[in-house]
DNA sequence: AACAATCGGTTCACATATTGAACCGTCGGT
DNA sequence: ACCGACGGTTCAATATGTGAACCGATTGTT
């Protein structure tokens, strides 16, 4: 591992739960000596990536990362673009939407919008999806690159009872959704949170990411499921349009034939 | 320099006006070797803070800044409570605002708000302010930790004709900031364009960043700055409350000073 | 169609930059 | 006055990063 990623490494332990960590529970959560931490936390502080708290000492992200967050929207603008799609479709289904990218074999977080509709909701607060555990992932599986599915099934992390632990229970689960078009997570990754997503895709037809919707199981029923999945279809083919893309023939076909093939999927500009 | 410091430098090169870079466009612009380039950019692609663009493989940034950047501005919501007195500023001075906030030795922009009000205008395109040749680097230099001067006085680069580029002239420069309370760059940094900044302060009162307004030069007349002096004390006392911050009462005084004593400077919630 | 010039990416011997145990001084609690 | 935990620093040992040379692919030129 280069000193570089060791570096990099750190930031990723910040979190809405953690927002500040301190030199020697960094230390702790990187697994690594005091002196390397220090120094590494050093440099990512000259670039503004992280800062200190000059209270207590404790480091946090710093302010260079909303400059180059920006110039990243402006560079790819897909958050800008996604977003009208997730909120529409947070209103419709009244429950918590996200969308997430892929960049090589991570599937990113990119955005997430909760619904009003009820006081109990699902909220999103992971900025990398876990690929066997969740619906956008399996969308990842089923249709991006062959070799994230041996990747995935090299690594299956148990979140829950339900989080498919065998290559053959991912595998099976791969399958379904390669057949109906949507990726499902029962309680895979959060016990009770039944999610559904809709892949996106680029210009080639690759998968570029994916439109997710995470219900609260208690509320799940075929009803909400239908709704669900039309709203999925229609943000899909929405985002996919906007980023640029063009969803293939073959998904749309096992959409509609998922659906019943007789529903009215028209969406506004 | 640390081979951390050497990869994250890479990000540093991507601008609105370069937001592509191929690798050896990066190596000949970091003056490094292509391979140890090449293994930096790696390293931040794994983490997402740089991606490649499939068509071209130039690299560019990332989507976890986004992630990052959403989660640096929820731990310290800066951004987000400037941004409403940036706008009022920009509406009353017509002309484009912007933030900058303090971190480390460094100031760095923090968001800026265009006026819609001509369609000549000045544009802020830079993430990271020289201290020297801007009016909210004159603040910094002028209220901020006293080694900074120093800093700025040992690397006077130049950008116009008008930039200071003697220690002296950059003292003198200072202590007419710390006589106003005003930073002044009449085009210091961007030939045609003048600015003033009115510092910012945290709880202790210690400089924490500036609020400035840049304006086209041949617009500027002495009724446009009395005018914007008075927005910049309004968005400074604003700001600076809205961070947790207090305004110390000799910088107050010296705004009443030199606005002549008697404007009338309140400012709504 | 052969050529030269760049491009992104890879290899390997060499040495330079990274590492971690041990060490400060400080702080808050007992 | 003691203790433990904190942020930060030092220095010998060596793991780690480095760059010249190389590869195959692509592009524009003659």
């Amino acid at each position: 591992m280069s000193s570089v990623s060791k570096a990099l490494e750190l930031m990723t332990f910040f979190s809405g739960a953690r927002p500040e960590i301190g030199l020697s529970e960094m230390r702790r959560l990187a697994g690594r000596d005091k002196a390397t931490t220090y120094r590494h936390l050093q440099a990512l502080q000259v670039f503004g990536l992280i800062e200190q708290n000059p209270e207590t000492k404790n480091y946090r992200l710093g302010p260079a990362l909303l400059q180059l967050a920006q110039l990243r929207e402006q560079t790819v603008p897909r958050k800008a673009a996604a977003r009208t799609a997730i909120q529409r479709l947070a209103e419709v289904a009244g429950e918590t939407t996200h969308v997430s990218v892929m960049s090589g074999n991570t599937l990113y977080a990119l955005d997430s919008c909760e619904s009003e509709k009820h006081s109990t909701r699902a909220i999103i607060d992971i900025s990398i999806f876990p690929l066997h555990a969740t619906a956008s992932g399996l969308c990842a599986l089923a249709f991006g690159a062959p070799d994230l599915l041996e990747m995935a099934q090299a690594d299956l992390k148990p979140f829950t009872a339900s989080t498919p632990l065998t290559q053959d229970a991912l595998a099976a689960a791969v399958a379904d959704v390669r057949r109906s078009g949507f990726g499902k997570s029962f309680g895979t990754f959060e016990a009770d949170i039944h999610s559904l997503s809709a892949p996106l895709f680029d210009q080639d037809g690759h998968f570029a990411g994916a439109v997710s919707v995470a219900s609260v199981a208690t509320r799940f029923d075929p009803a909400l499921e239908r709704t669900i999945m039309q709203g999925l279809v229609a943000a899909s083919k929405d985002i996919t349009k906007n980023w640029g893309g063009r969803v293939p023939q073959d998904i749309e076909h096992k959409w509609e034939a998922t659906l019943g093939g007789h529903t009215e999927m028209e969406h506004a500009t």
